[in-house]
Formats: C-alpha cells, structure tokens, sequence
DNA sequence: TTGACATATCGACAAACGTCGATACAATCA
DNA sequence: TGATTGTATCGACGTTTGTCGATATGTCAA
C-alpha cells in the first residue's frame, strides 16, 4: 500500500471527520450508526461524505451486509502514516520509536 | 505543551507546507533561503504565510537574527502529534510502538 | 539620514471544502 | 409488484484556504 502524507493528512484535516474516526476505532459501525453517535451534528449525506473521504485515504475497512456498509477503521494504514511521518519530519526521533517486533532478543549462556 | 491534532493535521495538509517542512528539516533557514529553496513554486509572500501557518501551529522553531529570520521543524513535537495520533486512532498498534527509552533494561545475574 | 535589504501584512481573487435538502439507487420485505 | 429502508450522489450555498502584487515594517550600512 502506497502513502501518501499530504492525503493522509488532508483526511484527518477535520474535526468531524476525526470524531467519526474516533466512534469507528475498534468496532464496526453502519453509516447511520455513525449518523446516530454524531448526535445531530451533521445528517446523513454528510457522514457518506465523510467516509467516502475516510475511504479514498485507505483510513478505512470496509463490509458490505445486504444493504447496510461497515466500516471501521484501518488502524495498520495510520500507524504506517504516523511512522512515515515521524521519519520524514522527525529524523532525530526517528530512530528512538520503534516497533516491538524489531527489538532484537538477547541471547544468554 | 497542549497538542490539539486537528491543527497539527490542518497544518501538514498542504503540499507546498510539506515541502517547506522538508527543507526544514535538521537546518536552519531563512525565509529568503526557503523561498530558493522552493525554486520559484511560489514567492515570499506565500513562504511568509505558510511560515506562519507552520508557528501558529506550533511546528517550527524560530531565532531572529537581525534583520533575518531562521526557522527549523521542531521535530520533537511532530513526534509527539505522530504519538498522540497513533493512541488516538491506532490504539491496538500504540504498544507496539514504543520509544526507546521505555525499553526495560533486563539485569542478569 | 538615506537607501537597500529581509520579512510581514493587506486586499483581492479563484479554488477547494463542508454542509445541506432533494433525490437516485439498491436491497429487503409484505 | 409495491413499499420501505439504508446509503450514495447531485446541485447549491457559504466559508475557508492558497496565492498573488502591492505595500508596510523593521534592520542594517554608508
């Protein structure tokens, strides 16, 4: 998957589209359950635009299920975006925020 | 040092902005050097503008310099907004990432 | 003090963006 | 088939944003 860090941060450029980010961390969610946690805020074409947005940045994971779309969100894509970030603009700290995984496990005798 | 992410997002979703935050990065510059450095993209005006969109957002580091003024990325801080961003919307990724200096040093005997 | 230089600010303009109501489309159910 | 439900799309509107030329502000040198 390739990054794009001006898209990355234009979808996230949003106060909405970063409150529908937080409802969708973690659970799946229909559009008009999103319209429902929003609570008024915006209506239902809104939100659809908004995921339509979500979804163009890969910020998503889509399910289709009869006539109702899931989404959630698409954590991996933005821990890769943040890391890209960080190793673009953030060189110096770069090398001091790592992924578990590459910590190198001693040895003993 | 409060980290409001909406602004962090709004001011890196700007192409030419990255690409000043590129030349920025690791050396000071004045606005004059950037303007070059853009290579006539867009003139100072502009350069002044996105600067100030840089500092309002907390995102550059500025030393004035008599009639001159040098800016550099504070990369400290995108590294935080990166961090925040990751716990935020990649909660499951958060504990896999982790700075070096959280890393327990294990003693043997 | 005058002139040259570095940067910021202002006013204007076009393009991009967020939002809405109305409506189209697609899937389900009676 | 026709009605209902869930979602996407369309067209319009006001706001925000990026860019520019012109100009103001501030600093240094002669």
């Amino acid at each position: 998957m390739n990054i794009n860090q001006v898209q990355f941060a234009k979808a996230i450029a949003d106060e909405t589209r970063q409150e529908i980010m937080t409802h969708l961390c973690c659970v799946w969610l229909s559009v008009n359950d999103v319209v429902e946690k929003l609570d008024g805020k915006v209506n239902q074409p809104t939100v659809s635009h908004h995921l339509k947005k979500l979804e163009d940045a890969n910020l998503v994971l889509i399910r289709q299920e009869g006539r109702q779309r899931f989404y959630t969100l698409n954590q991996a894509y933005v821990t890769a975006c943040c890391g890209t970030l960080v190793r673009t603009f953030a060189p110096d700290y770069a090398e001091k925020v790592v992924p578990v995984e590459s910590i190198p496990i001693v040895e003993h005798d």
